[in-house]
DNA sequence: ACTATATAGTTTCATTCGCAACTATAATCA
DNA sequence: TGATTATAGTTGCGAATGAAACTATATAGT
């Protein structure tokens, strides 16, 4: 059969509507708890974990382009969830951390992530979820960014 | 260690990631030999499939919300490569199909399709491309669109 | 038939996104 | 040191996106 094509079989499709299916719950109980985006939640995850990161350091941790990094930043540095101070070594550089207000957003936030993710991958046994993290992380790791 | 968290270990970031690096990496292809978008691809591919079919049925069949079919409707149709003619049951709705020159593209783009596809997941097994396709169908069946 | 409600599809508007251009500072090299 | 090139981060601008309002037609209820 010449035109045979089915959408609904392929698989970067299947996998395009599982992300944004699993982002956009997840972005919802960010936003509907505190009122966050996920580029938003992703810096702030990451500035607890490695403090005093400079926007080029965010940009490889999250994989936001430096232009969402720049607007991003800006947005919660406005919001006082995040701090800057220039850096001791390069006068272009600042470095970013998390303001106590944006530190306890965080120990928030966190709770309800795993609860998120937990909730969402419920159907899979344990060996599923060990299989479906393997093989994600092998195609992630053919093509760097 | 109360503020652990760690981002790249959160699989709906990493699952994200990696649907974002697939679909860029196969817009590329689309794009550079046939110069349309993935949603244009979409709805090329289900009107070869389900022929006739009304913007409303689209927005089923590939998960676009209805401003995006419009839109994406209206630009096919502008470059000629799908056709509508009114609805025979209701006046609201049109169905559309493929010009022959759609049809041509179509039939075209199908291969590239299956290639990108099989070089994307080439470092999986069988297996594991198995288990992969079964996982993924398994949490999208959970909440449907 | 008449009114109210629902649905198909489009348009408007505000936001998001990413490339490219830009500013400022650093590093390299003659 | 002075000139060239690279890097950090920002901004401008056009394209993509999505919610809500809108038009037109269909359906349901009285």
């Amino acid at each position: 059969m010449p035109g045979a094509f089915d959408l609904e079989k392929f698989l970067p499709y299947r996998l395009s509507l599982l992300s944004n299916r699993i982002s956009g719950a997840i972005a919802d109980s960010y936003m509907e708890s505190h009122q966050i985006s996920i580029s938003e939640w992703r810096i702030i995850a990451i500035l607890g974990q490695y403090p005093n990161s400079t926007a080029t350091d965010l940009q490889h941790y999250t994989a936001i382009d430096k232009v969402g990094i720049s607007r991003t930043v800006k947005r919660l540095i406005n919001r006082q969830l995040i701090s800057s101070e220039n850096h001791e070594l390069d006068g272009r550089a600042r470095r970013l951390k998390l303001t106590p207000e944006g530190g306890k957003l965080r120990t928030e936030v966190i709770p309800r992530t795993y609860a998120c993710e937990k909730e969402l991958t419920a159907v899979l046994s344990a060996k599923e979820k060990q299989q479906f993290s393997h093989i994600i992380d092998k195609l992630l790791s053919l093509k760097s960014s």
